[in-house]
DNA sequence: GTTTTCGGTATACAAGTGTTTACTATAAGA
DNA sequence: TCTTATAGTAAACACTTGTATACCGAAAAC
């Protein structure tokens, strides 16, 4: 029961969690190392028995969220794809994963700022990777319904731009008011994907 | 040429333009009121005969980035309006700006998350300023074109997101490789303004 | 010309920072 | 069973943090 790869694995996490709780707050980037060791109840020099830094820390907390959302949205796109509302399935799942996890979220959103550390470049990277699954799903539901998108990598940027940004304020937003925000966005999304649907005139 | 309130002037710019240059690297919510005098060059204490504390000048920061981009946009805006290319004038302003005061833009960029701190509600207020502005010009051509825009107001959030969002990316980019991010850009706002030029099947 | 006002410095303080070192308890390996 | 490896603690380090106090010099007010 108390093995020992096992332990470690358990303050491991203790670590993860109190730094997402903690950064729900006042952001990753304020959070210091000992504030950190004392919301997982653990001395700082325990610290570095799992990470050499805050910045290690950081890049797993990037890759926790990333994974889970970008599967989480692979299989809503895949489900909804051939009953219409492509759009109402993805932004639907994607706002019940951002107030399910809003920890999480806002990291995801918190810092990606400045090209400098590697913190922000896993962050962006993270975020293109969402951008990049939309676009072939985009490219592939259009070659199938015979209805061409032409730049289907714009509308995937755009979409997703529209979906962080204004999906971010379903954090401060008291919960009636959620699906409010969740139709703005299915609608602010379907009139990226009609502008997208029949060519402009400018390629 | 020393008068008291014209050098009290300018050692308050001095705090203020050493906050914008030092927050472009590691951002606003990180920099130490030490630091920033530092800076600045003068001493700590003397930063309170400016600012009661680091909070303050956030709120002040936010003022001055909000104001002079949004005023320029209007400008542009209006110039371009009867020109055909309100999308093209607008964003390649908005680009010109960015690049032009990256430091101001990376602050206002930076730290919108999380509705706690007034900083934030500030830089969200600010934001919203211009997508409100944008809603009411959307709205005046369309009227004026007899090309009835449906949901301005969905069409100005769409286009502030993904002109916020995609035009942060300008701040890392080799100069050489700014115009590509704008015309893209332009491409995407084009997008959006097609979508909602001719009404959803659902409203 | 004298006094007052005030933007600035110098200094001190308690508290918090990241990191290192020596040590302890106990699971894992022989 | 004895030894080693290791996740954790305790304590110390040099340093930075925000803030308060006393003070100085010169512009402003009289």
């Amino acid at each position: 029961m108390k093995s020992r790869a096992e332990q470690k694995e358990k303050t491991r996490r203790k670590l993860i969690d109190a730094t997402l709780r903690l950064s729900a707050e006042r952001g990753f980037a304020t959070l210091s190392l000992r504030e950190v060791c004392k919301g997982a109840g653990i001395t700082p020099a325990a610290f570095y028995r799992h990470f050499r830094d805050m910045e290690e820390l950081g890049l797993v907390l990037v890759d926790e969220v990333g994974l889970g959302l970008r599967e989480l949205l692979r299989a809503a796109r895949r489900r909804f794809q051939r009953r219409g509302g492509v759009a109402r399935g993805s932004v639907e799942t994607f706002i019940k994963y951002v107030t399910e996890n809003p920890n999480l979220f806002r990291v995801l959103l918190g810092e990606r700022q400045g090209g400098s550390n590697s913190f922000q470049k896993a962050l962006h990277a993270e975020i293109n990777r969402f951008v990049e699954d939309l676009t072939v799903d985009l490219e592939r539901e259009s070659r199938k319904a015979k209805r061409p998108l032409e730049e289907a990598g714009l509308a995937a940027e755009a979409i997703c731009a529209v979906a962080f940004t204004v999906g971010a304020e379903v954090l401060d937003l008291p919960k009636h008011r959620r699906l409010d925000l969740t139709e703005r966005i299915i609608n602010e999304v379907n009139m990226i994907l009609r502008g997208a649907s029949l060519g402009g005139r400018r390629a």
